[in-house]
DNA sequence: CCTTACCTTCGACGACCATCGAAAGAGCCG
DNA sequence: CGGCTCTTTCGATGGTCGTCGAAGGTAAGG
Protein backbone atom coordinates (compact mmCIF):
# COMPACT_ATOMS: atom_id res chain seq x y z
CA UNK A 1 0.00 0.00 0.00
CA UNK A 2 1.92 3.26 -0.90
CA UNK A 3 2.19 5.98 1.49
CA UNK A 4 -0.82 8.56 0.71
CA UNK A 5 0.60 12.19 0.53
CA UNK A 6 -0.46 15.07 2.68
CA UNK A 7 -4.01 16.66 1.75
CA UNK A 8 -3.94 19.75 0.45
CA UNK A 9 -4.57 22.71 2.69
CA UNK A 10 -7.47 24.49 2.11
CA UNK A 11 -7.89 28.25 1.91
CA UNK A 12 -10.72 30.53 1.60
CA UNK A 13 -10.60 32.95 -1.45
CA UNK A 14 -9.52 36.83 -0.46
CA UNK A 15 -13.01 37.93 -1.68
CA UNK A 16 -14.82 35.73 0.49
CA UNK A 17 -13.47 36.38 3.85
CA UNK A 18 -15.66 37.06 6.65
CA UNK A 19 -15.51 40.02 9.24
CA UNK A 20 -16.32 38.18 12.04
CA UNK A 21 -14.65 34.92 11.23
CA UNK A 22 -11.31 36.98 10.93
CA UNK A 23 -12.03 39.65 13.94
CA UNK A 24 -12.67 35.96 16.29
CA UNK A 25 -9.74 34.50 15.00
CA UNK A 26 -7.62 37.93 15.87
CA UNK A 27 -9.30 38.11 19.31
CA UNK A 28 -7.07 35.60 21.30
CA UNK A 29 -3.62 36.41 22.79
CA UNK A 30 -1.60 33.19 21.07
CA UNK A 31 -2.88 34.13 18.13
CA UNK A 32 -2.22 37.46 18.02
CA UNK A 33 1.39 36.14 18.96
CA UNK A 34 1.60 34.66 15.75
CA UNK A 35 0.23 36.83 13.46
CA UNK A 36 2.46 39.57 15.11
CA UNK A 37 6.08 37.18 14.35
CA UNK A 38 4.06 36.68 10.81
CA UNK A 39 4.44 40.58 10.31
CA UNK A 40 8.37 40.51 11.75
CA UNK A 41 9.24 37.55 9.91
CA UNK A 42 7.73 36.47 6.94
CA UNK A 43 7.71 33.33 6.49
CA UNK A 44 8.30 30.76 9.57
CA UNK A 45 7.78 27.13 10.38
CA UNK A 46 5.36 25.89 12.56
CA UNK A 47 7.75 25.21 15.12
CA UNK A 48 9.47 28.53 15.44
CA UNK A 49 6.92 30.90 17.06
CA UNK A 50 7.66 31.76 20.69
CA UNK A 51 4.50 30.70 22.17
CA UNK A 52 3.93 28.67 25.34
CA UNK A 53 1.80 26.01 24.42
CA UNK A 54 1.47 22.69 23.39
CA UNK A 55 1.97 21.51 19.66
CA UNK A 56 -1.34 20.12 19.55
CA UNK A 57 -3.00 23.45 20.82
CA UNK A 58 -0.54 25.23 18.31
CA UNK A 59 -1.85 23.30 15.33
CA UNK A 60 -5.51 24.19 16.59
CA UNK A 61 -4.79 27.77 16.38
CA UNK A 62 -2.80 27.34 13.20
CA UNK A 63 -6.21 25.92 11.23
CA UNK A 64 -8.06 28.97 13.01
CA UNK A 65 -6.28 31.67 11.66
CA UNK A 66 -6.04 29.55 8.07
CA UNK A 67 -9.82 29.09 8.17
CA UNK A 68 -10.62 32.52 8.40
CA UNK A 69 -7.87 33.68 5.85
CA UNK A 70 -5.24 35.22 8.16
CA UNK A 71 -2.79 33.18 7.15
CA UNK A 72 -1.16 30.73 4.44
CA UNK A 73 0.03 27.53 4.57
CA UNK A 74 2.49 25.47 2.64
CA UNK A 75 4.31 22.56 2.83
CA UNK A 76 7.93 21.27 2.33
CA UNK A 77 9.08 18.37 3.30
CA UNK A 78 8.81 17.65 7.02
CA UNK A 79 7.87 21.94 7.67
CA UNK A 80 4.65 23.77 7.03
CA UNK A 81 5.65 27.28 6.31
CA UNK A 82 3.48 29.69 7.27
CA UNK A 83 2.69 33.17 5.71
CA UNK A 84 0.69 36.58 6.79
CA UNK A 85 -2.33 37.01 3.86
CA UNK A 86 -1.68 40.55 4.47
CA UNK A 87 -2.61 41.49 0.94
CA UNK A 88 -5.90 39.53 0.51
CA UNK A 89 -6.79 41.12 4.36
CA UNK A 90 -6.24 44.71 3.32
CA UNK A 91 -8.25 44.18 0.04
CA UNK A 92 -10.87 42.71 2.07
CA UNK A 93 -10.79 45.30 5.07
CA UNK A 94 -8.61 47.84 3.87
CA UNK A 95 -6.65 49.21 6.94
CA UNK A 96 -8.25 46.80 9.42
CA UNK A 97 -4.72 44.60 9.40
CA UNK A 98 -2.84 47.31 9.81
CA UNK A 99 -4.53 48.66 13.00
CA UNK A 100 -4.30 45.69 14.88
CA UNK A 101 -0.64 45.44 13.63
CA UNK A 102 0.38 49.00 14.78
CA UNK A 103 -0.75 48.20 18.32
CA UNK A 104 2.46 46.87 20.53
CA UNK A 105 2.03 43.58 22.60
CA UNK A 106 0.79 43.68 26.48
CA UNK A 107 -1.15 46.81 25.97
CA UNK B 1 -36.82 52.11 53.17
CA UNK B 2 -36.11 54.80 50.81
CA UNK B 3 -35.77 53.54 47.16
CA UNK B 4 -31.58 53.55 45.92
CA UNK B 5 -31.11 54.68 42.49
CA UNK B 6 -29.60 53.35 39.71
CA UNK B 7 -25.82 52.05 40.38
CA UNK B 8 -23.72 54.08 38.24
CA UNK B 9 -22.14 52.65 34.78
CA UNK B 10 -18.92 52.04 34.98
CA UNK B 11 -16.45 52.56 32.20
CA UNK B 12 -12.90 51.85 31.54
CA UNK B 13 -10.22 54.62 30.83
CA UNK B 14 -9.48 55.23 26.88
CA UNK B 15 -6.09 54.68 27.72
CA UNK B 16 -6.87 51.48 29.00
CA UNK B 17 -8.64 49.75 26.27
CA UNK B 18 -7.35 45.64 25.67
CA UNK B 19 -7.42 44.88 21.71
CA UNK B 20 -8.20 41.43 22.52
CA UNK B 21 -11.23 42.52 24.49
CA UNK B 22 -12.02 45.23 21.71
CA UNK B 23 -11.67 42.62 19.09
CA UNK B 24 -13.40 39.82 20.60
CA UNK B 25 -16.67 42.40 21.78
CA UNK B 26 -16.68 42.70 17.94
CA UNK B 27 -16.60 39.25 16.70
CA UNK B 28 -20.35 38.87 17.27
CA UNK B 29 -22.85 39.46 14.05
CA UNK B 30 -25.36 40.92 16.84
CA UNK B 31 -23.17 43.32 18.54
CA UNK B 32 -21.59 44.21 15.27
CA UNK B 33 -24.94 45.58 14.32
CA UNK B 34 -25.31 47.24 17.27
CA UNK B 35 -22.06 49.03 16.61
CA UNK B 36 -23.20 50.00 13.33
CA UNK B 37 -26.82 50.87 14.25
CA UNK B 38 -24.70 53.35 16.19
CA UNK B 39 -22.42 54.60 13.77
CA UNK B 40 -25.94 56.02 11.71
CA UNK B 41 -27.61 57.29 14.87
CA UNK B 42 -25.24 58.98 17.27
CA UNK B 43 -27.54 58.12 20.66
CA UNK B 44 -29.97 55.26 20.79
CA UNK B 45 -31.99 53.84 23.49
CA UNK B 46 -31.27 49.74 24.14
CA UNK B 47 -35.06 49.37 22.92
CA UNK B 48 -34.65 50.76 19.67
CA UNK B 49 -31.86 48.45 18.04
CA UNK B 50 -33.01 46.27 14.74
CA UNK B 51 -31.79 43.21 16.23
CA UNK B 52 -33.69 39.79 17.11
CA UNK B 53 -32.79 38.57 20.11
CA UNK B 54 -34.58 38.93 23.96
CA UNK B 55 -34.19 41.83 25.93
CA UNK B 56 -32.04 40.10 28.49
CA UNK B 57 -29.54 39.12 25.89
CA UNK B 58 -29.54 41.98 24.47
CA UNK B 59 -28.68 43.68 27.78
CA UNK B 60 -25.66 40.97 28.17
CA UNK B 61 -24.66 42.37 24.77
CA UNK B 62 -24.27 45.90 25.93
CA UNK B 63 -22.17 44.78 28.76
CA UNK B 64 -19.33 43.36 26.78
CA UNK B 65 -19.60 46.31 24.65
CA UNK B 66 -19.27 48.46 27.54
CA UNK B 67 -16.96 47.04 29.77
CA UNK B 68 -14.83 46.59 26.99
CA UNK B 69 -15.14 49.95 25.83
CA UNK B 70 -16.55 50.27 22.64
CA UNK B 71 -19.93 51.79 23.79
CA UNK B 72 -20.89 54.63 26.45
CA UNK B 73 -24.10 54.19 28.19
CA UNK B 74 -26.06 57.00 30.47
CA UNK B 75 -29.34 56.62 32.94
CA UNK B 76 -32.21 59.19 32.06
CA UNK B 77 -35.27 58.33 33.40
CA UNK B 78 -36.51 55.30 32.38
CA UNK B 79 -34.44 55.04 29.38
CA UNK B 80 -30.61 53.75 29.07
CA UNK B 81 -28.81 55.63 26.41
CA UNK B 82 -25.95 54.11 24.33
CA UNK B 83 -23.42 55.70 22.17
CA UNK B 84 -20.03 54.63 20.14
CA UNK B 85 -16.95 55.50 21.78
CA UNK B 86 -15.63 56.45 18.26
CA UNK B 87 -12.72 59.19 19.55
CA UNK B 88 -11.47 56.85 22.66
CA UNK B 89 -11.18 53.82 20.24
CA UNK B 90 -9.58 55.87 17.68
CA UNK B 91 -7.52 57.17 19.94
CA UNK B 92 -6.04 53.85 21.14
CA UNK B 93 -6.74 51.87 18.32
CA UNK B 94 -6.00 53.99 15.43
CA UNK B 95 -7.57 53.51 12.29
CA UNK B 96 -9.40 50.03 14.02
CA UNK B 97 -13.01 51.52 13.87
CA UNK B 98 -13.06 52.31 10.77
CA UNK B 99 -11.85 49.76 9.15
CA UNK B 100 -15.06 47.87 10.84
CA UNK B 101 -16.94 49.85 10.32
CA UNK B 102 -16.21 50.64 6.15
CA UNK B 103 -16.88 46.60 5.63
CA UNK B 104 -21.11 46.47 4.80
CA UNK B 105 -23.35 43.70 6.86
CA UNK B 106 -23.75 40.45 5.00
CA UNK B 107 -20.36 40.28 3.60
C1' DC C 1 -51.54 53.90 44.80
C1' DC C 2 -51.57 51.17 40.96
C1' DT C 3 -50.23 50.25 36.43
C1' DT C 4 -47.36 50.33 32.59
C1' DA C 5 -42.82 50.81 30.35
C1' DC C 6 -37.91 49.98 30.27
C1' DC C 7 -34.06 47.52 31.33
C1' DT C 8 -31.31 44.42 34.28
C1' DT C 9 -30.05 40.33 37.06
C1' DC C 10 -30.36 35.54 37.95
C1' DG C 11 -30.34 30.70 36.91
C1' DA C 12 -30.19 27.35 33.50
C1' DC C 13 -28.94 25.04 29.25
C1' DG C 14 -26.63 23.69 25.05
C1' DA C 15 -22.83 24.91 22.20
C1' DC C 16 -18.41 26.21 21.42
C1' DC C 17 -13.49 26.97 22.79
C1' DA C 18 -8.57 26.57 24.47
C1' DT C 19 -5.91 23.25 26.32
C1' DC C 20 -3.53 18.94 26.95
C1' DG C 21 -1.58 14.01 26.26
C1' DA C 22 -1.45 10.03 23.49
C1' DA C 23 -1.15 8.25 19.10
C1' DA C 24 -0.12 8.35 14.32
C1' DG C 25 1.27 9.92 9.61
C1' DA C 26 4.67 11.75 6.44
C1' DG C 27 9.30 12.96 5.36
C1' DC C 28 14.29 12.46 5.82
C1' DC C 29 18.66 10.19 6.80
C1' DG C 30 21.91 6.73 8.31
C1' DC D 1 14.71 -1.02 7.47
C1' DG D 2 14.90 1.72 11.73
C1' DG D 3 14.88 5.73 14.02
C1' DC D 4 14.27 10.67 14.37
C1' DT D 5 11.80 15.15 13.47
C1' DC D 6 7.88 17.87 12.45
C1' DT D 7 3.17 18.38 12.63
C1' DT D 8 -1.55 16.79 12.84
C1' DT D 9 -5.74 14.29 14.57
C1' DC D 10 -8.33 12.33 18.23
C1' DG D 11 -10.57 12.19 22.68
C1' DA D 12 -11.25 14.30 26.94
C1' DT D 13 -11.77 18.16 30.11
C1' DG D 14 -12.73 22.45 32.27
C1' DG D 15 -14.16 26.92 31.16
C1' DT D 16 -16.53 30.49 28.59
C1' DC D 17 -20.25 32.12 25.52
C1' DG D 18 -24.89 33.20 23.53
C1' DT D 19 -29.41 32.42 24.46
C1' DC D 20 -33.72 32.34 26.91
C1' DG D 21 -37.56 32.89 30.57
C1' DA D 22 -38.78 34.39 35.03
C1' DA D 23 -38.37 37.72 38.37
C1' DG D 24 -37.30 42.23 40.11
C1' DG D 25 -36.33 47.09 40.44
C1' DT D 26 -36.62 51.97 38.99
C1' DA D 27 -39.14 55.62 36.61
C1' DA D 28 -43.21 57.98 34.76
C1' DG D 29 -48.10 58.79 34.56
C1' DG D 30 -53.07 58.21 35.46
Amino acid sequence: MPATPRPPLVHPDASSLSLVAVLHALADPTRLTIVRTLRADPERACGTFPVSVAPSTLSHHFRVLREAGVIRQRDEGNRRWTTLRLADLDARFPGLIDAVLATPPDE
